[in-house]
RNA sequence: GGCGCUGUAGCCAAGCGGUCCAAGGCGAAGGUCUGCAAAACCUUUAUUCGUCGGUUCGAAUCCGACCGGCGCCUCCA
């Protein structure tokens, strides 16, 4: 039974998908404006593991992430670097695309965008408009937040509270200081669509109703996103979908901790952060992977460089374990023993720990206890039949690349597409045994030390020396 | 001021009433194997879970107070 903290109601609370199968998920996506940065990766790669998983539990996902890209950041931008909004929407919607496939998330369903949903979106702000939740002062067009009476439900605010605190911009416009933009009237030399309020574009909250609502329906199941979409964004989605559909907008709310460098938040605002795809150039994907896994998706994570170079490490435990049993497959050993192991328990193990609010921490211990288990039983036996690989691929393959993402279980073992590089390597390897025969380790050595300066690592075992790319 | 999160070994981090005299990863120390490496395996590394009280047969886990850290309430994953 999978059980997820729904943001709602501040508990653990066991899923149902309102049409089982079929689970209906939507995650807050980038606004494309820029690269996006290893904290919002954090979140994409953890709402990503969350979709793996319920794939993993045989549930139908319709993953839906959408690009917001008429926005004032881009406009900005846009200015800045003397461009059309447009085109600075397309290069980093490009980016997007670039960077998220390089940290092998699984790509959504649907991408939709705000500028392809005009329609939709002007028609739910008329349906509010005349439902009598929203006013229009001049073509701006905004929420009427005294309307619903269960503003506020989500992030657990008061109306009142709000008023009385400090930091909520002064409007003239506005009837309350928190209705917010549902539409802005265009300025001069900004995007602009019609509508019936004159020219203009959406604002911020409304494209997420009005395209979940496409896409997903009026109410569905799963709505993710960072910890600091809680209020207001989520809240306001909540009001604007509600008030014009009467009827709940999502069913369990899940949200993301914050990535923080030296304790304090990451942010492009604050100017502290790193682009995903420069992290990348220097640790891998499933490096990256590791270390969001090993935390609890919903606290804090104070990312550094030890952060990512201790899961590099660990995750060398696991590759080699994947490159052996690779190596063992080919071999197709049936002369060796099927040592007692209880794959199921393991597999029990992972699921449970999954089960208990996609507690990935806990998951990655039980792929890791089970790496050592699997390699403690090669140490104590002389050979192991192939098809006690085959159980081990198929554990591996499941669990760490499926769902977490995190090994690559494809044959690395060779150089790819090579041969001739291959036949040279396994030249110098069988000079190097005819070396160690005569005890010459000098030459010995200095084979496998040049080897491994052009990152060619070479392993000996009882019988065999194997060799493997070393990878950044 | 309101709302929420959080304090566990050198570092990161699970556990949230007994099966925990506390997982897993990194690091460190010793050992096995090896010509030497590497890999792998074994052992060691928290008498203790921010502090002080309380509840309980039993608490890292529940309650209270106190001391720290963080986030949201303004664009932000």
């Amino acid at each position: 039974m999978l059980s997820i903290y729904n943001t709602l109601t501040k508990q653990k609370e066991e899923f149902k998908p309102i049409n089982p199968p079929n689970v209906n998920m939507y995650v807050c996506g980038p606004t494309v404006y820029d690269y996006f940065h290893i904290g919002n990766a954090r979140s994409f790669i953890m709402a990503d593991i969350i979709r793996r998983y319920l794939e993993y539990k045989n549930y139908k996902v319709k993953y839906v992430m959408n690009l917001t890209d008429v926005d004032d950041k881009i406009i900005k931008k846009s200015i800045q670097e003397n461009k059309e909004a447009k085109s600075v929407a397309e290069d980093f919607v490009k980016a997007f695309f670039e960077d998220i496939n390089k940290l092998k998330i699984k790509p959504a369903d649907i991408y939709p965008k705000a500028t392809e949903h005009m329609n939709d979106i002007t028609k739910l702000i008329e349906e509010l408009e005349d439902k009598g939740f929203a006013y229009n002062v001049d073509g701006n067009v905004f929420y009427d937040v005294s309307k619903f009476k269960d503003y506020g439900k989500l992030s657990g605010k008061k109306i009142d509270d709000l008023e009385s605190g400090a930091r909520i911009e002064i409007n003239e416009e506005k009837k309350n200081p928190l209705d917010f933009s549902l539409w802005k009237k265009a300025k001069p030399g900004e995007p602009f669509w019609s509508s019936r309020w004159g020219n203009g574009r959406p604002g911020w909250h409304i494209e997420c109703s009005a395209m979940s609502c496409k896409h997903l329906g009026e109410t569905f199941d799963i709505h993710a996103g960072g910890n600091d979409l809680i209020f207001p964004h989520h809240e306001n989605e909540i009001a604007q979908s509600e008030a014009a559909n009467g009827k709940k907008f999502v069913n369990y709310w899940i949200h993301f901790g914050f990535l923080n460098i030296n304790d304090e938040k990451m942010s492009k605002s604050l100017g502290n952060f790193f682009t995903a795809r420069d992290i990348v150039k220097k640790y891998s994907p499933e490096a990256v992977r590791l270390s969001f896994a090993q935390t609890n998706y919903a606290g804090p994570l104070n990312f550094s460089e030890e952060l990512l170079s201790s899961a590099e490490k660990g995750l060398e435990k696991l590759r080699n374990l994947a490159d052996k049993t690779n190596e063992e497959l080919k071999n197709k050993s049936k002369d060796g023993i099927f040592p007692e192991f209880d794959f199921a328990r393991y597999e029990k193990n992972f699921e449970a720990a999954m089960d208990d609010d996609f507690n990935t921490p806990q998951a990655s211990a039980v792929i890791f206890d089970f790496a050592r288990e699997v390699n403690k039983a090669a140490a104590e036996n002389a050979s192991l039949h192939f098809e006690f690989y085959q159980s081990v691929k198929s554990f591996l393959g499941k669990t760490a690349e499926e769902v977490l993402g995190i090994l690559d279980l494809s044959d690395q073992s060779q150089l790819s597409g090579n041969s001739i590089e291959n036949e040279l390597i396994e030249l110098l390897i069988k000079l190097r045994a005819e070396a160690k025969i005569e005890k010459n380790f000098k030459l010995s050595d200095k084979i496998r030390d040049s080897l491994k300066e052009i990152g060619i690592i070479l392993q000996d075992s009882k019988d065999r020396t194997t060799f493997k790319k070393n990878k950044p």
